[in-house]
RNA sequence: GCGGGGGUUGCCGAGCAUGGCUAAAGGCGAUAGACUCAAGAUCUAUUCCCGCAGGGGUCCAGGGGUUCAAAUCCCUUCCCCCGCACCA
């Protein structure tokens, strides 16, 4: 039988016995659950490994005895779908040949204008994969999200409700990147250009003119003590306006941008820039009366098209400056004017001097205001520098003596506080629509918010966090560092799949949000999913899910209103209470950040402490052969396309083999080409041995049974930490190696319990691994029921046996040291072996180590034993044997060595092929004088 | 910059929290031999350098230190990866 129609075979066999369908019972549960995919398309190598150490875990555990539940979800909230099935719809190329790649059928392609369409292929996809790749999920449970299943659109209204009660659901305002002509926010999936930007906060400084404002927008608040001119581009017009009751002066881009902020904007009129050049403004905090200057830098569409200048630490303004004043007229200015202007040095910083931005660009030789790429890297050098190491001084005030980086925020809100200061946000980059319209910010008001910065929220988490289990450990800081840095997440978008907000029906609750607590949904999707339930979701509401999950209410009433038996509420209710909290939940490290942390907040604010999260599993990124798996790099696979290259147990063991801890796992196709072999050996070997074999003990069976338990205990170890890699390392490559050994060793005539018992537990070990190969074999050698059923094997300290194991040590040693000899004496060419002999160690050199054991220092001991007659006149051994005990602080053991070389002699007759005596009577060559003790005297004769 | 994780012998990767049996597991690759008409698979050996008797030398990002002894502890420098959000 072919590897792949095992598999088909025993995937049809568990769905048949229904033996990963799991109800509550009178047993210690387990639940496990692993971030449901979005479905835009296949599952691929990238959910794989986080998905299959939920995977691994599940079937350890049930092995381990636990009633275990494995359940899946799909999730379908928020935009990409709704986003990609518009371009569908408008037959964009691009979008087509993504579902081309995919392998979609053609003429499907055009139902993918629907979103529902997605929604419902895509999961019933992935659960086919899933189940090529041997999952044991109960399928039942299985659900998407969004109002497209009423049940769980109820169960999120319900969440939401909660949450409201409890004020952890806010109302505020945020920037958003917005398309003026969609009015619409453009996300990352909706851009043409631009994905990744995010509206920045920059302030607006407001200059005097004449009872005017001239608004100059800059990221760097600080440097306006140190501000000697402004600007403006003589080449543009700017209007002049009336904002929030003041006149403004900004450019007409500028204007448009501050009705988007929230700003109250009329405008008045045109406005000449050359009608402003030459005049004076005042510096709002200094009240300095400074010069309006030509500069042809400045762009009317960042900004306000108003610049302050601060000559001393902005390359540009100093460069600008330059020029200026090197021809004043070619820019029609008075050479009066402009000849008295220097900067101002505000920021001291280590590594220059004065004034940064004139050392740096003279160093770098920008001559022109022309040179924006090299004025773009002066700025970022000096910006960085300054803001993180630069100190304020005098000319400050009462900022003087700190650093910038510490004191930024604090003069922004002094600033605002005083009026002089207001805020605006600046996209970095360009950012284009779609619909080829350029994206601005806009304040999004009354927008809904998940108060993660609420302090009492923060510690209730926090204790949760101090709680639970996280696979591994060292991610634990991780996870303390964002619970105290999450702020107030928004919650709501005005587009996408999803639930309405129930209060406030023109939102929609966004994706990150309605993903929270769905495990406690999976314990009741059963009875959901499952139409002979009859349940109608138009009667479930916030009662019945309060009754359920938090048993408030009582169940006559939640019976009357949900028009269900009281029998199936209650079975529902128990059956949460069985299955809740989750145990482990796996996801790849980037989740920390959001996801796991909200699943943790959202717990702790709505149910009671018993029912917490238990435990985290997260993991790195796969790599495949690696490299990063991109579509671009051509090394982008789905699930089934690996299934269908390696077969399950290849690609499962390939992904498990990868990596663990915080590292990125490697796809190794190398390693999975090769395993394939491997298992089958292993097959093939358990059939032809298992129950065959001598009856007889011999010593090196009771090694191999010290070594099997020894195998067992550090596999065990492995899988509770979820430490997978070294699992397989430990129960498969190292049983494997010694295995090879005792077959050797025992010249491939087993003992037939112990080669049963090994390929029992072998097994057993690789079980969670492959396991369709490993329920071949269970059947194969005889055993009834599903080996995914079977107990994990029991570690038996007894059988452990150090003396066994050490005297094996010994052996292994011996074989190496005549093989490397023999290399040595033979190099490369084939010479034939006449016979090899070997002396043990005399007596009294083991003698010798007892004395010196205990001994401080090579001093001591030699002392000691020279104190001796019989020690005294092997002066020369004596003191290489203490040299080299202490040398390695290593005094070995003492054990019969001729007579366990004896046990082993027909063995190391086997492996050299040719005669062995230990020990003989002559003696010629003075070899047993080289003998020292756990190292004997070889001698090789060759022919 | 902040927070986290790392840098080991051709590659991947153990070991490093408990320093000594560590030239440093295992896998992969490579080389040689066995098997085969042949390829693959499998098996055996080798895979830092030197060595015609089991030995010696140099190694674990760089530098310094602690110690009888350091890949492992301490200090310092350099380098890489991830996150810093309103997105699935």
């Amino acid at each position: 039988m072919s590897l792949l129609e095992m598999e088909k075979k025993w995937q049809s066999k568990w769905e048949e016995a229904r033996i990963f369908y799991s109800d509550p019972k009178k047993m210690k549960k387990f639940f496990v659950n692993f971030p449901y995919p979005y479905v835009n398309g296949f599952m691929h190598l990238g959910h794989s490994f986080s998905l299959m150490r939920a995977e691994i875990f599940a079937r350890y555990k049930r092995m381990r005895g636990y009633n275990t539940v494995f359940p899946f979800g799909f999730h379908a909230t928020g935009t990409p779908i709704v986003a990609a099935a518009e371009r569908v719809k408008d037959g964009e190329k691009s979008q087509i040949e993504i579902l081309e790649k995919m392998d979609v059928p053609k003429e499907l392609i055009p139902k993918f204008s629907d979103p529902e369409f997605w929604v419902k292929y895509f999961p019933q996809k992935s659960i086919e994969d899933l189940k090529l790749l041997g999952l044991c999920v109960d399928w039942r449970r299985s659900f998407i999200t969004t109002s497209l299943n009423p049940f769980y659109d109820k169960f999120i209204k319900w969440q939401f409700n909660k949450l409201k009660e409890k004020n952890f659901v806010v109302k505020g305002e945020h920037p958003v990147t917005w398309c003026p002509k969609c009015n619409n926010p453009i996300g990352d999936h909706a851009r043409l250009e631009g994905e990744g930007i995010t509206p920045e906060e920059i302030i607006l400084l407001k200059f005097k003119f004449n009872g005017k404002i001239l608004p100059a927008a800059t990221y760097r608040v600080e440097t306006v003590f140190g501000v000697t001119n402004m600007w403006i581009n003589p080449e543009f017009k700017y209007v002049e306006a009336e904002v929030d009751g003041e006149i403004w002066i900004v450019s007409p881009i500028a204007a448009d941008k501050l009705t988007n902020q929230k700003h109250d904007i009329k405008i008045i009129r045109e406005l000449d820039p050359n009608d402003l050049i030459g005049r004076t403004c005042e510096n709002p905090l200094t009240g300095n009366k400074i010069p309006i200057l030509p500069a042809t830098f400045v762009s009317p569409e960042i900004g306000t098209g108003i610049v302050m200048s601060v000559p001393s630490h902005a390359p540009y303004d100093y460069i600008a400056l330059k020029d200026i004043q090197s021809n004043p007229l070619k820019y029609g200015v008075s050479e009066t004017l402009v000849k008295n202007i220097s900067p101002i040095p505000l920021i001291i910083v280590e590594d220059f001097g004065k004034n940064p931005a004139i050392e740096l660009s003279e160093k770098m030789g920008i001559s022109s205001q022309e040179d924006v790429d090299m004025l773009e890297e002066a700025t970022n050098i000096i910006y960085k520098k300054e803001f993180h190491q630069g100190v304020l001084n005098e000319k400050t005030g009462k900022y003087e003596g700190v650093k910038v980086s510490d004191v930024k925020k604090v003069i922004v809100n002094d600033f605002i506080n005083s009026g002089i200061a207001t805020l605006f946000y600046e996209l970095p980059g360009k950012v284009t629509c779609r619909c080829l319209s350029k994206g601005v910010v806009r304040i999004v008001s009354d927008q809904w918010f998940l108060a993660y910065g609420n302090s009492e929220w923060k510690d209730l988490a926090k204790k949760c966090l101090a709680q639970m289990n996280i696979y591994p450990e060292k991610a634990r800081k991780q996870f303390e560092y964002v619970l105290d840095w999450l702020k107030d997440w928004a919650c709501t978008r005005e587009f996408g799949l999803g639930t309405k907000l129930p209060w406030d029906e023109k939102w929609v609750i966004e994706s990150l949000s309605d993903s929270t607590i769905y495990m406690a949904y999976y314990t009741l999707a059963k009875y959901f999913e499952d139409p002979s339930y009859n349940i109608n979701p138009k009667k479930l509401d916030d009662y019945f899910f309060d009754y359920i999950y938090l048993n408030i209410g009582n169940i006559d009433e939640v019976t009357a209103k949900s028009e269900l038996p009281k029998e199936l509420i209650s079975e529902m209710k128990e059956e949460f209470e069985y299955w809740y909290p989750f145990e482990f939940r796996n996801s790849g490290k980037d989740l920390i950040q959001n996801h796991l942390s909200f699943c943790i907040f959202n717990h702790v604010a709505i149910f009671p402490e018993n029912l917490w999260p238990k435990g985290f599993g997260v993991n790195g990124w796969v790599l495949v052969d690696g490299e990063k798996m991109s579509k671009s790099k051509g090394n982008f696979y789905t699930i089934r396309q690996i299934v269908s290259m390696y077969g399950a147990d290849a690609a499962r063991i390939t992904l498990m083999n990868g990596g663990e801890g915080l590292d990125d796992p490697n796809w190794d196709s190398e390693f999975a080409r090769t395993i394939t072999d491997k298992l089958k050996n292993w097959h093939d070997f358990c059939i032809e041995n298992y129950g065959k074999g001598r009856t007889e003990k011999l010593y090196i069976d009771r090694w191999f049974l010290s070594v099997l338990n020894k195998t067992i205990k550090e596999t065990t170890e492995a899988m509770e930490e979820t430490n997978f890699r070294t699992a397989l390392s430990k129960g498969f490559f190292g049983l494997q190696r010694d295995l090879k050994w005792y077959l050797k060793r025992c010249l491939n005539s087993p003992n037939k319990e112990v080669i049963s018992e090994a390929i029992k537990i072998q097994t057993l070990l690789l079980a969670p691994f492959t396991p369709h190969i490993c329920e071949e074999i269970w059947e194969k050698i005889g055993f009834k029921s599903f080996i995914s059923n079977a107990a994990w094997p029991e570690y038996r300290e007894y059988m452990i046996d150090k003396i066994s194991e050490e005297s094996e040590y010994y052996i292994e040693d011996v074989v190496n040291d005549i093989r490397e000899i023999i290399n040595i004496l033979s190099r490369g060419e084939l010479k034939a072996l006449e016979k090899i002999e070997i002396f043990t160690a005399e007596d009294w050199k083991w003698e010798l180590i007892e004395l010196v054991r205990n001994k401080e220092n090579i001093g001591e001991a030699t002392k000691t034993a020279m104190s001796k007659e019989e020690f005294r006149k092997n002066a020369k051994d004596v003191n290489l044997i203490i040299q080299k005990c202490f040398k390695n602080r290593y005094f070995p053991e003492k054990f019969n060595e001729k007579e366990v070389l004896n046990e082993a002699k027909s063995f190391l007759k086997e492996e050299f092929k040719t005669k062995i005596n230990i020990d003989p009577l002559e003696d010629p060559g003075n070899d047993r004088k080289k003998s020292l003790p756990r190292k004997p005297g070889i001698h090789i004769y060759f022919m």
